[in-house]
DNA sequence: CTGAAAGCGCTAACAG
DNA sequence: CTGTTAGCGCTTTCAG
């Protein structure tokens, strides 16, 4: 049996209380007592092997000093789920003492109208941190709506309470950045579909810088085409008359294919085709780097933890959607365009 | 407020107990009682939208229903938490009403003598789950064993209660494929070094095979040297006159930089040169899929929460260390020796 | 089959 | 500065 509370304090020759002041840093009179009570206490905790029982903390501070991160179990989405994201989200908590849990919830049975997932049916967290990515089931936010539980949206669009990645604006940049090397003919291309707001958002910053140059947008889409599959169709399209110089792509997939394709049509990256990729870290191949638009799932975590904590604190808060501002690192697939 | 038992009870006119019984699945007296209380109880509880509160009910059942996932912070190692692996883990745990809970520890203060890290200094779970791939630090088995909390070790080897994939028996496995298949001068690589126990297994197991096929094992072995690095030290070693016919890789960049290597050496895979991957899933470049021993991270997370259910059971049991079978998928990279 | 009583380990409020 | 008292919400004996 562990040690409670109760036997370090009756070791240690002072009442219960006492000794939860002195043992709970969260204390309000902390740094007060006597030195030597305080140092006795400590030190018979220590020999007792004392750990304070958090289930017991939480049923009279009346929170679970944990959180949440809820996600979708569907395989095509799943994997957005970004170690990176991850970990910033449990240390940002476990700096202030909260605890991080993750509950998968099934996409089959969120479709049933009876079904509550056990996150949401028990009371075992102060928070929620949503990681739906795309298609968000209706079913999921009317049950989050209904619990009122903080809950903060994580890479996805909502009125309040989300965070995500400034998509659009990140696009517009890349696009200026090649309109300043002198491209005009610059292409978007995807090769899933436009489910996810980021595919819409970085289409349209795209658009947006397109139009300010005065220049047509061109957007190259296989919906759900394997990349190996739209690799010969590519090569032709690079050597035609008016073929691009330059290729925004959704994600990693697009500009490694792109890359693959130039070097069967013998064209050389960046002299005669720049390529900007959308990746959490600097997309490579073996033999090259990418120019890449930086997802940041680090900040992004850290942000949605920062943000559910001031709902935890005051859960009438309704946060403005907040857009993160996304990096950009050069790479080697950026190049001025020939006259 | 939300509702508690004794509201729903008082609503329902019976006792605490009498509704506690009803709503609580896991209650041995679940199954019986009057069904028209039974039904009433619970429609009250559906109406009042009552949730149990888990940290109360932690307290008195003396277990917290919750299992640690305990992760290390350094940048170096922790991609190898694969979201397989928490998925499959998370999901299985949720199976027996667990839920699961991610702690990172810093790898820094894990080296102060005096630092205990809260998963273990708090009392707020039933087991761990422990994921330190590489360099366990000696001080983290210390403070498990003295903790005294059911533990399992993923990936990584110890006495007992630990799981992972049988790393040796898969080398030695595909290793004899490619003897199957004619070759002889078949090569083991990588371009890490032989930090985790991954690598030594997988180095022996090729080497038994080859030892078994009357061959000599060599390694071609590059100690953190970047892919790119390595490409150009690699093309004229494969067109060496005892250059090998088959390479088996330590991890996903190797046989990539070897496939790249062979396509500038002017080489064609599968017909002039073979490669063999370790990954958790089948590992391919756009236009190619590589022969894959997979890692089974899903059936880890399993087999891990599988042991630590038992070990919570019964914490004087010392599990017998599992060696996980590991699959393989040809995919596009084996091919006949020519004559 | 149901209820009364006790208590899990801890903290907050208040009194000294 | 310290101790007393009272409960948090739930489950578990144990009587009825």
């Amino acid at each position: 049996m562990n040690a409670t509370l109760q036997i370090v304090a009756d070791r240690a020759g002072v009442s219960k209380p006492t000794a939860s002041h002195i043992l709970s840093p969260t204390s309000r009179r902390a740094g007060l007592f006597n030195p030597q009570t305080r140092e006795r206490v400590e030190r018979v905790a220590r020999e007792l092997g004392y750990r304070p029982n958090t289930a017991a903390r939480a049923i009279t501070r009346k929170r679970f000093d944990t959180v949440s991160l809820v996600l979708g179990n569907s395989r095509a989405w799943s994997s957005l789920l970004s170690e990176k994201l991850l970990e910033a989200a449990s240390q940002a908590l476990a700096q202030h003492g909260l605890r991080l849990n993750v509950a998968y919830i099934s996409d089959e049975k969120l479709t049933d109208p009876g079904f509550v997932p056990k996150v949401l049916s028990e009371l075992c967290s102060d928070g929620l941190l949503i990681n739906y990515n795309a298609g968000v089931p209706k079913r999921l936010e009317e049950l989050v709506a209904r619990n009122r539980i903080p809950s903060v949206w994580i890479n996805s669009k909502h009125a309040a309470n989300c965070v995500y990645p400034d998509e659009q604006a990140a696009a517009c940049d890349a696009t200026r950045r090649l309109l300043a090397l002198g491209h005009r003919r610059i292409v978007f291309s995807l090769f899933v579909g436009f489910d996810h707001f980021s595919a819409v958002d970085r289409f349209a910053g795209y658009k947006q810088a397109m139009t300010e140059a005065g220049l047509e947008p061109r957007l190259i889409h296989y919906q759900d085409v394997a990349p190996r599959q739209v690799l010969p169709q590519l090569v032709p399209m690079l050597t035609a008359p008016d073929a691009p110089t330059a290729v925004i792509g959704y994600n990693p997939e697009v500009p490694r294919t792109y890359y693959h394709a130039a070097q069967q049509a013998g064209l050389r990256v960046p002299q005669d085709l720049s390529l900007i990729a959308f990746c959490e870290e600097p997309l490579h191949e073996i033999d090259i780097t990418f120019a890449t638009v930086l997802i940041p799932e680090q900040a992004m975590g850290i942000a949605a933890v920062e943000g559910l904590l001031k709902l935890i604190v005051d859960p009438t808060l309704k946060l403005k959607p907040l857009a993160l501002p996304v990096g950009f690192v050069e790479g080697e697939t950026m190049g001025g365009v020939k006259k």
